[in-house]
Order: structure tokens, then sequence, then C-alpha cells
DNA sequence: GTAGGGTTAG
């Protein structure tokens, strides 16, 4: 007996090694062998593969393990539906983990406070707070523990839905009655108001954690170097970042991408180089976004060929290209002068099943303008379904370009009426573009308008 | 078996 629980828990450890590194099919070949050998597999064997399935592959994969399992004599337990519940919520699939549940209390299977936890989570993915708030309070008047994760997926969840002051509030709440928050809660709270743009208050927090016994770690550096590129405030991020370098921190691909990312925006092509550099050097494995990164590295360098090369790499290599891939293909086309090759692209990504993509079309209607084809940009403006900013940006400035300003007034006129206030630069190019063809009316008409927005602002 | 940070356009 002892020997066979002996090699029960080998069996576990074997499938547990094959599943952290995606070898599905090897483990479960290991199951099969062992069964062969007289090795016993247990709940813990199926749980780790149920997991597994639901990670890399699908909840329906995962579920046919338990059927399986099933057939092997071995109920699922707790554990089994707590992954099968947190798979269907990564994927969004709010009706299966409903009926999950279900079929888990129906099984005479007790959900505990992890399988509330996740509940909770699936509750604010979907954006319905309320009835996260529910679980919550009815954890808390249960005879369940909390954990501290329940307290920072309810933090967590606030933040995402819009309720940052309820999160604080329940923080500070929850020290006063003696929870002593760990580094993840901090950091929840700090991506939190970068999110909302409440960038004191994050820095207040981070000083609150630098007065704890707790040392910020590369996840909260990177939340707040991000936040400052976000608001455009590159030489605080890098100096966030120059800190992070200094206190020895270790980069990891997070920190290197989102750095690399902002010298690449702000043109430092030297510092981006260096950066990448090091990050392939570190031997950190290169997932989509550091190829995302490291391709539009190469577009903003002009190496097209390099990038279509660097593209054929990504897709043979197994990972599945995104939205941001494409986008940044179709950019770096355009930014080269080859429209036609954008326009390629951009149906390729379409028939690669990717929805039509706002980034992607301003890209090419500045692609279009900056070629001199402002009326192709205006048709395809015309075309889309949704507008932004930088839409307008992009062609009210060309249109000035091309001596157009009448059109451009009309445009930008359009704009600040749904609440759109453009460039600096766009709008001195316009007013002067007004009134250097004789139109100074239009131009005082459309100063007026311009500092009547900012004041509805 | 849960919770936090990264990539695209003007």
């Amino acid at each position: 007996m002892m020997v066979c629980r002996l090699s029960t828990l080998l069996l576990n450890v074997c499938i547990s090694s094959f599943c952290k590194v995606r070898l599905l099919g090897r483990a479960e070949a290991v199951i099969i062998d062992g069964i062969r050998l007289g090795v016993i597999p247990d709940v813990v064997t199926y749980n780790t593969l149920v997991h597994a399935y639901c990670q890399f592959v699908s909840v329906d994969a995962a579920y046919s393990v338990v059927h399986r399992m099933k057939e092997a004599g071995i109920s699922p337990d707790v554990v089994t539906y707590n992954s099968l519940i947190s798979g269907a919520t990564r994927n969004h699939l709010l009706s299966r983990v409903l009926d999950l549940f279900e079929e888990m209390l129906q099984e005479g299977i007790h959900p505990d406070v992890w399988s509330y936890n996740i509940l909770m989570h699936c509750f604010f993915k979907l954006g319905k707070p309320d009835e996260a708030n529910r679980v919550f309070q009815d954890i808390l008047l249960s005879d369940l523990t909390p954990h501290a994760a329940t307290f920072n997926i309810m933090i967590n969840g606030l933040c995402k839905n819009g309720y940052t002051d309820n999160a604080l509030m329940l923080f500070r709440n929850l020290q006063r009655h003696g929870f002593v928050p760990p580094l993840v809660t901090y950091n929840i709270l700090i991506s939190g108001l970068c999110k909302a743009r409440r960038v004191g208050q994050a820095r207040r927090i981070l000083k609150d954690l630098g007065e704890s016994s707790l040392k910020p770690n590369a996840v909260t550096y990177t939340t707040v170097m991000s936040c400052c590129f976000r608001s455009k405030q590159y030489d605080q991020g890098l100096e966030i970042m120059s800190e992070m370098k200094s206190k020895g921190y270790t980069f990891d691909g997070f920190a290197y991408c989102t750095v690399i990312a902002a010298l690449l925006k702000t043109g430092r092509m030297e510092g981006a180089n260096a950066f990448m550099e090091q990050m392939m050097n570190s031997g950190i494995e290169m997932d989509l976004v550091s190829y995302n990164t490291l391709l539009n590295k190469l577009c903003k360098e002009g190496k097209v060929e390099a990038a279509y090369k660097l593209l054929d790499e990504i897709e043979n290599g197994g990972l599945l290209c995104d939205k941001y891939t494409h986008t940044i293909m179709i950019d770096g086309l355009c930014k080269a002068g080859n429209i036609a090759g954008a326009q390629q692209h951009l149906h390729y990504m379409n028939m690669m099943g990717f929805q039509e993509n706002l980034v992607a079309f301003n890209c090419l209607i500045d692609g279009l303008g900056k070629a001199g084809e402002i009326d192709r940009a205006m048709e395809l403006y015309n075309s889309m379904e949704t507008r932004d900013s930088f839409t307008y940006d992009s062609l009210v400035l060309n249109l000035c370009k091309a001596g157009r300003v009448l059109c451009a007034s009309k445009l930008m006129m359009k704009c600040l009426r749904e609440g759109m206030i453009l460039l600096y630069s766009t709008r001195r190019a316009l007013l002067d573009g007004l009134r250097s063809s004789g139109f100074t009316n239009e131009a005082r008409k459309l100063q007026s308008k311009i500092r009547l927005a900012r004041l509805l602002r």
C-alpha cells in the first residue's frame, strides 16, 4: 500500500511537470502507462490535468477530463470545480460559471472560500459589481474565513469597475481592523489609482508601502512607470526606471517592454536598442508582447523587410499574432510609404478573423494623408463606423497641408461638437492656415468654439 | 484551484 501511495505521489509530480510545460499529451500518456504498471491515479492527478486543460486548451477539453476521471472511478472534488469555474471566468463564460456552480452543488460538493472568490472575480470581470458585492457580503456573513485574496479580488474589482473610492475605503477599513496587506494588495490599489489617473494618491500609497515592512517589487515599479508613460510624463517614468535599476531590481519582460515602448515612442532609438539587447540576452523567454515590441522597433527603424521576416518567425514559431502585431505592421508599412502593402496587410488581418480595428484605420488615414492621398483618406474616414481624436488629428493636419483649410475647419467643428479637443499643434496649424488663406472670420469663429469646448471640459 | 505590472496610431 505504502509503495503504491508513494508511486502515486511520484506520478503526480511527473504529471505536474509535464502540465507546467504544456505537454498535456505526455501527461496523459504517463497516466495510462502508470495504470498499466499498477500505479493508481488519484483526484490530485486528475485535478492537475483539469487545471492545465483549462489554462492551455479550453473548459470543454477540461470537462472531458472530468468525464474520464469519473469513468476511472474518481469523484471530482471542490478543487476540480474551482479549476473549471476559474477557466470559464477567464474565458468570460458567465452562464457556464453559473451552470458549473449549480452542478457542483448538485453533486453534493460544498463550495469553499476559493469558489466564492472566483465567482466574485467573474462578476467583476463581467461588469456586475453589485452581484460581486453580494457574494462578498455572503462570505463575510457565512462560516467561511475570507482569505487575503478575497479582499484583493474585491479591491481590484472595485477599481476596475470605476469604484476607486470604495476600493480605497475598503483598504483603509481593513487596515483599521488589523488586516496587514501583503504587497499584492498595495500593487492592486496603486494600479487602480494609476488607471483612474490619480497619480498623487498612488504615490501616497507607495509612500505608505515604503513605511511598512514591505518593499516594492518589479510589479509596483512597472505599474507606476507605465502610468507615467501613459500620461506622457516620459522623464518621470524614466527616472523610476533608473531608480529600479540602481536599487538592483531585476527587469523582467514586463518592465523591459514598458521601457522599450516608451523609448521608441519618444525616438530614443539608442536606448531602445540597448534595452532590447539586454532583454534578449537576459534569457527571458520571448512571448508575443516582447515580439511585438521587437517588431515595433524594426518598423520604427524602417526595416520593413526584417519586420516581415520576424513576422514569419513568430507565426512559424507557434505563437498566434494578435491585433497589436498586425497594427504595428500596418503602421510600419505606412511609415515606409508602402500604402498598398499596408492595405494588403489590413486585408490579411481581416482574413485572419480580426475585427476592424480603429488604430489600424488611423494608421492608414495618416499614411494616406502623408502620401498626399487626402481624398482616399477622406473616403476611408467616411467608411469608418467609429472615429476618435487620432482620426481627426491626422485628417485635419493633412487637409491643412493640402491647402484645404475650410474642409479641415468643418471637420474640427464636428469633433468639437462631439466633445473632442485636438492637439495644440493641430489647432495651431489650422488657425494659421485659415488666417494665411484670408479666412479670418472662420478662424475667429473656430477659436471661440475651441475656447468654449475647453471651458466645458 | 484565486488577486497585481508590459506591446499599436495623431
